[in-house]
DNA sequence: TTGTAATTAATGTAATTACATTTAATTTTA
DNA sequence: TAAAATTAAATGTAATTACATTAATTACAA
């Protein structure tokens, strides 16, 4: 019996231990989904978000604690992240003219058309979904927004 | 500005691409709430779920491989973490008698006693949830479901 | 100005995870 | 039955994460 079955049988208290256990375990899975189309390219998720954040910037340089600030996942060291970017030669670190503690990052060419490279994959898979409809994909957004939104800050 | 505004600024592709990232994001969320609420009882949540797994089956023995599949997080192995709650002594662990190759976990009395000072503290803390209301809750839940049985397997 | 606090990034480390391998027991099959 | 294949759990390990600390720089207050 898989989870899903599991998430189902379960005879949770209520409706929102349900919804808490089914955000994390469906979050985890999603997680999975992404780590298997990124193997091909040498990226971890986590690397991949990083790489998605510098191309949002434009190609304006970002310091780690901007890039920090946009993570997925807040825990994951964005300093040891940019590291392995770097050796895989994605992006650019450089002393921030404006502000000597801080350290521009810059997405190189080599990173952006990996990205590319990786948009094909990824639009082909969100192809998958393509059935549930937008209306719903929105009413999801909404509520997972609101569920978060419970907490004032985050 | 925080990764909610960031959410809702961001240009997405589609309301598909935002839809996969608000679900990981979410999730690592709620995770992280639910770290910091069983940190005050030196368990993590896996240690948790697996513990909640065993409660779930009323005091019956599961060996390792079903605390395995009924897990929310796949990766995390269930070996070290029934060695860890061995360790704080929540659970027995013993060759299964039908199966040598299989040992099964059972959850003691110290084990169901820490669920249960958790409980109280969790539905305290699901009480921030309740102006959302079970019909939301409820949509929630199936949207998620609908999301992840795309992929006929898991 | 000078000393104190705050901020930014990097680093140290213990624990955990991902992934492969090993060990032991059971099942299958020749 | 004996050998091969499969299964269950544990273990080895390299990488990653969580958490604390450090080092360097900047901001601020006396």
């Amino acid at each position: 019996m898989g989870i899903s079955e599991d998430l189902k049988q379960r005879n949770f208290n209520s409706e929102t231990s349900k919804s808490v256990v089914n955000i994390i375990f469906t979050g985890n899975w999603m997680m999975q989904q992404m780590n298997e189309l990124l193997k091909p390219f040498g990226l971890t998720p986590q690397q991949y978000n990083v790489l998605r954040i510098l191309r949002g910037q434009q190609n304006n340089p970002m310091t780690v604690l901007g890039i920090t600030e946009r993570m997925l996942d807040k825990m994951s060291n964005a300093s040891r992240l940019v590291d392995k970017l770097l050796e895989k030669k994605l992006v650019l670190r450089r002393e921030c003219p404006k502000d000597r503690r801080a350290v521009d990052i810059i997405i190189l060419p080599a990173g952006l058309a990996l990205l590319e490279e990786i948009d094909l994959v990824q639009n082909r898979w969100e192809m998958n979904f393509k059935g549930i409809g937008q209306d719903k994909m929105g009413q999801l957004n909404e509520l997972l927004d609101e569920f978060r939104n419970v907490f004032t800050n985050n």
